[in-house]
DNA sequence: TTTCATTGTATCATATTGCGATACAATGTA
DNA sequence: TACATTGTATCGCAATATGATACAATGAAA
């Protein structure tokens, strides 16, 4: 390696970032883990991960549970939501006006950022019909099959949407998750025209999904407002008549002032 | 040191535990910091909370501005909360009772789990009112200051709650903060007896908190479900009457079955 | 504008840490 | 009961991470 290269790793702690990776173990599908698994999950060696889970352990991140020697995440996970969210201005300015709008539509609200070639949800206010996965704080989806991604791609430059639409990675979520790259393309210029994004059946079956970008003051997208509601009840039509308007005036109205 | 001393060292990666503090060293008034904070906050060496800093980069926790050279907690914060939130089953049973909850009464419904001496909100349903600090996931307060810890503390055995009155920490969020142990201790032992618990001024001025136990299979308690509402608009008896019945029928349902 | 203080970056000799191979215990399954 | 799998504990050693240090960059005060 170059003396470059080498300069880079000096700096960097593998300790640190193998760690990191058992934090990382845990996900929607994985809520506890014995030691073998964890070594399976993270690549690493059995006795790696013995060390690391009894330090993250002895550090409050990872409780064990002594009857089946599993390994779960504790409190301090939640807690670092909690850092980051006070640490994300946009957050901070969204969140009245997030729950102003579920306050007046009665529908599931969501604001999402693009992070790399996913959305992550950061503010969440569900109603009475929202699922658990759709509750939580911290989801990362990829943006290419939401209509919150959408809508943020929508805004970009031409040949830098077109770039992210060839690129990105699609995930199938229900047998209607869209996978056609043209027709995600037709939906983003779409969105780029009306400038919403409008979905359905991407996540969960019969579910219409509506979203508005957040410009930020240097014209680039930081943000996606999002609404969902069941297509049992709402047609596209009445969508756009009753819940777009809001949607928009909530999105043009949480724009972050230059730090 | 001792063979057993010596036998849990081993075990230990310290380069990880050191890591992981970097991560702490963000809160709700530490948004964004340099290297030089950061080795402060942390008690680290400023070369080791440079090579820390820099993994946590290149990993992808925190960002960095490469303007200010300021660090800030990225998205990975925030997907650790929502590892957390699957994992806890409590919650899973519990989100949809406090959203239905939340409609019925239309203020702030949050759901707490004891931690420590502390306790940590896990479900936060904001309404209009709510305050940003009250609408995130992961907040941690001292439980002896909150309605929800002395509901929690309340269904302890009688020794076990006398000596968590005498020995945990109290924290002042407000000049009516009670600061008074023994005051504290009539006010566990007044839930104890209506099997809910009552608060005002605690965390914010003019607020009431009022929370309920949630008790587990084993007849431990396990978390709080608490509403707030405004003083200005609310008595005791009014929230006695119109809220205390539906908060212990929510907080009665959600017992979670033995694993 | 200059000078000084503070913060950030880069380097290196070295000691200590963490590695991974291994043995054995405990548990689960057939 | 026997075997497979998982978890725990140990140790020799190489590589990593340490912290001291020098210098660059930036900010603040005079």
């Amino acid at each position: 390696m170059s003396t470059a290269d080498r300069k880079q790793d000096t700096l960097f702690v593998n300790s640190l970032a193998k760690g990191l990776r058992l934090l990382e173990a845990f996900d929607e599908e994985h809520h506890s883990l014995g030691l073998s698994e964890l070594a399976k999950r993270t690549g690493l060696d059995k006795s790696a991960t013995q060390r690391f889970a009894n330090t993250l352990h002895q550090t409050g991140y990872l409780m064990k549970d002594e009857a089946t020697r599993r390994f779960r995440p504790s409190h301090k996970f939640a807690e670092m939501a909690y850092a980051y969210l006070w640490s994300d201005p946009v957050v901070q300015l969204a969140m009245p006006k997030l729950i102003e709008l579920s306050g007046r539509l009665g529908e599931t609200i969501n604001m999402a950022e693009l992070s790399g070639s996913d959305i992550v949800y950061v503010a969440r206010i569900p109603c009475q019909r929202t699922t658990f996965a759709a509750t939580l704080v911290g989801r990362r989806v990829p943006a290419l099959n939401t209509s919150g991604g959408r809508a943020i791609l929508a805004t970009l430059p031409e040949t830098e949407r077109r770039a992210c639409i060839e690129n990105w990675p699609l995930t199938r979520f229900t047998p209607e998750t869209t996978q056609d790259r043209d027709r995600i393309s037709e939906l983003v210029e779409e969105a780029a025209h009306l400038g919403y994004s409008f979905s359905r059946n991407e996540l969960i079956l019969k579910e219409i999904g509506v979203a508005a970008p957040i410009i930020g003051a240097d014209g680039r997208p930081v943000a996606a407002v999002h609404c969902s509601v069941s297509a049992y009840h709402w047609t596209r039509e009445k969508v756009e008549q009753d819940i777009v308007p809001f949607l928009l005036d909530t999105a043009n109205s949480i724009t972050p002032s230059v730090r």
